[in-house]
DNA sequence: GTGAAAGCGCTAACAC
DNA sequence: GTGTTAGCGCTTTCAC
C-alpha cells in the first residue's frame, strides 16, 4: 500500500494500463464487466493515483497557486480560508506564498508556480507596475488578481471599492461634528492606500471643509512596513502631539488602527469623547473593543470565493474576457464616534 | 522561455543532459569549462528546471505539507508564517490544508500530501487516537507534530506547556483575591483543551479552594466548534447569568476570550472592576484592549520555526531519535485583573 | 471499447 | 569527468 501503481492495478484486474486509467477519469466508456474488475482491483490494492507522475504527463497539476502580498494581514486570513475552502471543493490543493511585500519574492514564488505546473494562481500583487504576474500570463497559467489592480495586465481581478468607504466613514465624521480629521494612511505607493486617501479627500471637499496637509499623515512603503502597528502608533502620536490635536482620526488600515489605539490609550484619551475613530477592516474583536469601533469592513471571504472560484472556471476552459469585480465593503457604524449629530453645512 | 527544457541547454552548450543535470545540482565535479557553457547556456535560454520532473524522478518533491486543524484561529497565523519562512529559506515551498478540526478532511489531505510525494509535513492532528498521521510514517515521509501529542506515534512533537500556563493564570487570580473563578474552556476532546483545565484545578487546590463545577464551562466537541466565539459567548452567558457570579474569568482560547468579553460587555459589566479576565493566547490588540488583558501568550512563531527546522533536519537525513519539545508560554501580566492584592493564605 | 507503446522532463546508474 | 540510456508513473495517441 502507498506505493502500488497502475500497473499493478491492470495486472490484477487482468486488464491494461490504459484501461484503469479510463476507469478512473471516467472520460470515455468502458466495458461495465472491466470496469468493475478494475474498481474491485483499486480498492483491494489501495491504489492512489501518483499525482506528480499525473501533472508530468498532463503538463498540468491539481494545485492553485495563492501569493500573498502579506500573510500576517489579518485582511489575508479570511482570503487565504476561502479560496483553500473553495480549492478543495474541487479536487485542487493550495500552494502558499508569501511575498512580504516583496516584489523579489513575488517573482521567486511565480517562478516556482510555473515550474510546480500549477494549474492556476491567485496573487495580490506587491506592485503595480512590471509585475512578474506577466509571466504567468506569458506561461498561458490562468491567473485572478486580488485586491490590487495592475494596470495593462488584461486579467480578472477583484478589489474593493476603497474611495467610496473611505468616504463614507470620514463623511461619518463630519456629520458628527468633527472639522479637524486626521489620518492614518497606508503608503500611496499601493493603490489601495491611494484610493482610500483619495476617499478621505473627497469627504472633506464635498462638505467644502479644506485639506490640512499636516493632518494626513503616511506611512513608509514596504518593506519597511507601511501597515505595521508601529507605523500607526508613530504617525498617530504625531497627530496627538501637535499644536492643535484632531479630533477625530480615521485609519487606513486594521493594522494602523491597533496602532492608533495604542498612542490614544498612551495619551490617557478616551474614545469617543476626546477624539473620534473610523478605521479600515473589520477584525473580529472590534465590535467587543470598548467603545466598538466603526469601519469599513471587507468582504474578505467573499473575494477569497469569488477569486477561486473565477480561477476555477478559467482552468476548466473559460475563455471569456477578464472581468474586473469590484466590491462594496459593508460601512459598520458602531460607537467610537459617539452620538450623531446634525449639523449645518451652509456654514 | 518558460518551456525550455534540459535538452535544449544541452544541444546549446554542445554537452550531455547529464552533465547539464551534474551541473546545476553541483553534486559532481564538472570540467569548469563545460561548467561555464552550460551556466551561459542556461542564462541565454532562461532554463529553469521542472520541478514536475524532477520530483517524479527523484521520488521527492520539494514541497512541505503544512495541514492545521483550524486556519481561522489566530493562533495559527504566526506558525503559517514561521513554517513558510524557513521553508523558503531552505528552497522549500509550503502547500497548505485546513482541517477544520475535521478528521476526516485530515486523512484526505495527508493522502494527497502523500501522493504528491511531499518531502515533510508539519500537522496538527485533529484528534489524539487512531490519527491519520500513521500513513505518513508508514510511508516514510518525516513529520513533525505541533500543538497537540498523538500518543504511541513516536515522532518529533512541538507542544506548550498548557498545564503550568493555565495555573498561573488562575493563580494570579487568586492572588488577587478572587475566590469564585470561572472557566470556559474549549473540549476536553482535545489534550490542550483538557491540560488548560488541569492548571485551573491545579491552581485552586493549591491554594486549597473547593472546585467548583458549576464554574467550569466546557464548549461542545468539534466540528460544532469548541473554539468559537459564539461559544465563548454563551458559555460565558450562562456563567454570568447564574445566582452567584463568579468574579474571575479564565477564558481557555483567544476566540473564547472574545465571546467572553462580548457577554461581559452585553450584560454591563466592566473589567476589573465587576469581573477579572485572564485568557490563553495573545492577540495584537489585546494590550490595546481597554483595559488591556492579561494572558499566556503562545511562541506561535517559534513553534512554526523549530518545526520546520526540526521537519527540514529530518529532510535531509537527521536519524536521531524523536524529540519532543515543549514550549514555556510567557505570561503577560496586563490591567484586566486590577492591582495585585496581597492575601491571607492560611484562611 | 481495448491494448501496445510512446513520451512528459528529469536524474542516476552505468560504461567509457 | 562525461555521455548514453533507462526509467520515475502516468495519460494518450494510435492501431485494431
Amino acid at each position: 500500500m502507498g506505493n502500488v501503481k497502475i500497473s499493478d492495478v491492470a495486472k490484477k484486474a487482468g486488464v491494461s494500463t490504459a484501461t484503469v486509467s479510463r476507469v478512473l477519469s471516467g472520460k470515455t466508456t468502458v466495458d461495465p464487466i472491466l470496469r468493475d474488475r478494475v474498481l474491485k482491483a483499486v480498492e483491494e490494492t489501495g491504489y492512489k493515483p501518483d499525482r506528480v507522475a499525473r501533472s508530468l504527463r498532463k503538463r498540468q497539476s491539481s494545485i492553485i497557486g495563492l501569493i500573498i502580498s502579506d500573510i500576517q494581514n489579518p485582511f489575508f486570513i479570511s482570503l487565504v480560508r476561502a479560496v483553500e475552502d473553495v480549492a478543495q471543493k474541487h479536487g485542487y490543493i493550495v500552494m502558499l506564498g508569501n511575498a512580504d511585500e516583496d516584489e523579489r519574492k513575488e517573482r521567486e514564488y511565480i517562478q516556482v508556480m510555473i515550474s510546480e505546473r500549477v494549474a492556476g494562481v491567485i496573487v495580490s500583487p506587491s506592485r503595480e507596475y512590471n509585475d512578474p504576474c506577466e509571466d504567468l500570463v506569458k506561461a498561458k497559467i490562468p491567473l485572478v488578481l486580488v485586491d490590487r489592480r495592475v494596470p495593462g495586465l488584461d486579467v480578472d481581478t477583484i478589489v474593493v471599492n476603497n474611495t467610496w468607504a473611505a468616504q463614507q466613514l470620514v463623511m461619518h465624521l463630519i456629520e458628527h461634528g468633527h472639522r479637524r480629521i486626521g489620518a492614518v494612511l497606508g503608503t500611496s505607493i499601493v493603490a489601495t492606500g491611494r484610493e482610500r486617501r483619495e476617499g478621505y479627500v473627497q469627504a472633506l471637499l464635498q462638505y467644502g471643509f479644506p485639506i490640512i496637509p499636516n493632518l494626513i499623515k503616511v506611512g513608509p512603503p514596504p518593506p519597511s512596513g507601511a501597515n505595521r502597528e508601529d507605523t500607526g502608533y508613530r504617525l498617530t502620536m504625531e497627530l496627538l502631539n501637535a499644536k492643535e490635536r484632531p479630533t477625530a482620526l480615521f485609519t487606513g488600515t486594521n493594522l494602523l488602527t491597533i496602532g492608533a489605539l495604542r498612542a490614544i490609550q498612551e495619551k490617557g484619551l478616551s474614545i469617543p469623547e476626546d477624539i473620534a475613530l473610523v478605521g479600515f477592516d473589520d477584525i473580529d474583536w472590534m465590535p467587543v473593543y470598548n467603545p466598538s469601533i466603526t469601519v469599513a469592513a471587507q468582504p474578505t471571504y467573499h473575494i477569497g470565493r469569488i477569486a477561486a472560484e473565477m480561477l476555477i472556471a478559467r482552468i476548466q476552459g473559460d475563455e471569456s474576457p477578464a472581468q474586473e469585480i469590484v466590491l462594496q465593503p459593508e460601512i459598520k457604524i458602531r460607537r467610537s464616534c459617539g452620538q450623531h449629530v446634525s449639523i449645518n453645512c451652509d456654514k
